[in-house]
DNA sequence: CACCTTGGTGGAAGCGCTCTCACACTTTCG
DNA sequence: CGAAAGTGTGAGAGCGCTTCCACCAAGGTG
């Protein structure tokens, strides 16, 4: 009983299945096949494992139980972003919510790889490479061929919002922004705004973009003048400046989308400094309404996406492929977005 | 080479240390200490191995490797806190960088559980148990004797801030968070304040309860009563609410510690909102100048803790224990608290 | 010149698990 | 009532890797 003893030390880690089976008068396989759900096992044979288990403390190693299943039965979320916007953006919360709720549903385990472009990025790579997760669930991504290398490493990944690159290689979830910025800036036209500017996102994300050209065609459609634009990176302290800068230059502005609603937060708070009155002076749309948009004085009209639906439908398509061991043919799902009204257009 | 050419699809991933054996013309042996550091390699077997891995793409199978090296080479970050508080509290984010920097030096992964108490912490416990990872961090920890619970796991792990219940069998990092409560307080004592109150930390948290034992005996030692005293959850809002409350029932207050900064930034809008005077109708001192104390207005006069620092010494201390293979003899670090005199005090 | 070192190597044993397969031993049905 | 089908079981073969050990060839000692 002297390996047992040994086994029943470290809270049972070191039990083995030997061990249990053995306690129980089994074999291996039929301890096995009790642990894992008692396909084809007798009723006496279950129970005397599953008490060999609880005297033993046993739990099984999941390195071995991987080696063997190759399966690691967690998933990345990999988020390619400087961890001060991580955890200050409520886009991320969110999003990290809806992939829990489905994740947790499976028993899965959630490793957030959280990589600042840059060396951090080949250490990124290098952990999906060696499959240390089932899957890669891709959230706020930059310019980069990210898109690309997933697909060559062939590990089933996501993105949530549509990759730069090769697009057409992995599968998606996104929201139409083309439309939302475009709905966003309509709002603000008919109103009665002449001069609308825009404080964008970052160049180098296909949402800022997106959200920047939907502002480019609803001024088109309306005959209007696009030439009021400043980007921002999507946080607060960044929309202030943008803020700042754009009135600075065009002191005439009427009208304003603002690319995130921390940033129109911040543009809140410069326009508040400069006394400018919102929305009667300058009406402000903003996007994302999480929160934020609720919370400011005025009140943010907004444009709201399905955050937590989108990226729980992302990791259910990732769990798809997944369980179909395959990368498989490139889903993409695009969400619509609605404008909220509240006080500041 | 049928073989070969298989593995060098699924970008290597299905390469296999008897591959690279084979392509390079030595044996599985002599491969794994080439690719492990190359000690008593020949310069001729290192460079074909070297060869080889690079011609196939291989990368080793870390399943394979944590079963025969029992090490998983990753680490766990616990937070027992729903995500809400995690992705708005800048403590974490800081908490987090400290962590990391130690970490990336070793080239060890973290693993984030964020485990609300419930039916998480069962997950999060069997997720330990499992040895999924070396070694656990827990950064935010309510009532409960999870101290206990790991110190009988056996698993190398540290606790940021004082742990509940058995916080002698465990190590941990912490501040002096009696010194630091006592400290703000006696900063509005010697501002000339005679009715002083408190927003308090949670009363299932250590640092909550020991920020309040502080104002209590700083309080004591200036022969002032000691009644005005309401609890928050750390949350801006709670702030906010506390205050609210705090002033409904004592009007006659002119200082206010509060035990987080985002709680004073809350109780600051309430204040704002009532036409209050700050410093000059009511002073008030915050903790953890992490950033928010700065962006109020008037700026927060607080208590600095080394957050950072703190995270990282954790860290380190982990390592430590992971290194020898123990949980070893519990380990206690206690940083010292300092003022930050800013406009609201 | 027989004797150890020393450095480089490969064989082979395992790490702890899953799962196929063959082998009983029932039960069911034409 | 014999054949076919179903049920529970254990032996054993791996999964891909590290590492112990035995071995061999050189080179350095007395």
């Amino acid at each position: 009983m002297d390996r047992l003893n040994e086994a029943m030390a470290n809270g049972g880690a070191s039990a083995t299945l030997d061990d249990v089976a053995r306690v129980a008068g089994v074999s291996r396989a039929t301890a096995s096949r009790a642990i894992n759900g008692g396909n084809r096992v007798s009723p006496a044979a279950q129970s005397a494992v599953d008490d060999a288990v609880r005297r033993l403390g046993y739990s099984p190693n999941p390195a071995a139980r991987s080696l063997v299943r190759r399966r690691t039965d967690s998933v990345a979320v990999v988020v390619p972003e400087p961890d001060e916007r991580v955890f200050s953006d409520p886009f991320f919360a969110r999003t990290l919510r809806g992939v829990t709720e489905v994740l947790s549903a499976r028993d899965l385990q959630l490793v957030l790889l959280l990589a600042r472009p840059g060396q951090e990025e080949a250490r990124m790579l290098r952990y999906l490479r060696n499959r240390h997760v089932d899957g890669a669930l891709v959230v706020s991504h930059h310019r980069s061929d990210l898109a690309g290398q997933l697909a060559d490493l062939a590990l089933p990944s996501v993105f949530v919002g549509r990759p730069w690159g090769s697009s057409d290689r992995v599968s998606y979830v996104d929201t139409d922004n083309v439309a939302g910025g475009q709905d966003a800036t309509r709002v603000l036209v008919e109103r009665g705004c002449r001069r609308i500017g825009t404080i964008a996102g970052p160049e180098d994300m296909t949402a800022g973009l997106d959200r920047l050209e939907g502002w480019r065609r609803a001024l088109a459609e309306a005959g209007l003048a696009a030439d009021a634009v400043e980007h921002g990176d999507f946080t607060e302290d960044s929309g202030e400046r943008a803020a700042a800068a754009l009135l600075a230059r065009h002191p005439d502005l009427d009208g304003l989308v603002v690319a995130s609603d921390l940033m129109a937060a911040g543009a809140l708070r410069h326009l508040k400094a400069q006394g400018v009155a919102v929305p009667d002076q300058l009406a402000i749309v903003g996007y994302d309404d999480l929160g934020v948009a609720e919370r400011t004085e005025p009140g943010l009209t907004t444009v709201a996406h399905p955050v937590r639906e989108m990226a729980a439908q992302a990791t259910r398509l990732l769990l798809d492929q997944v369980d179909g061991g395959t990368a498989g043919t490139p889903m993409r799902v695009v969400f619509p977005p609605t404008i909220v009204r509240r006080g500041s257009a």
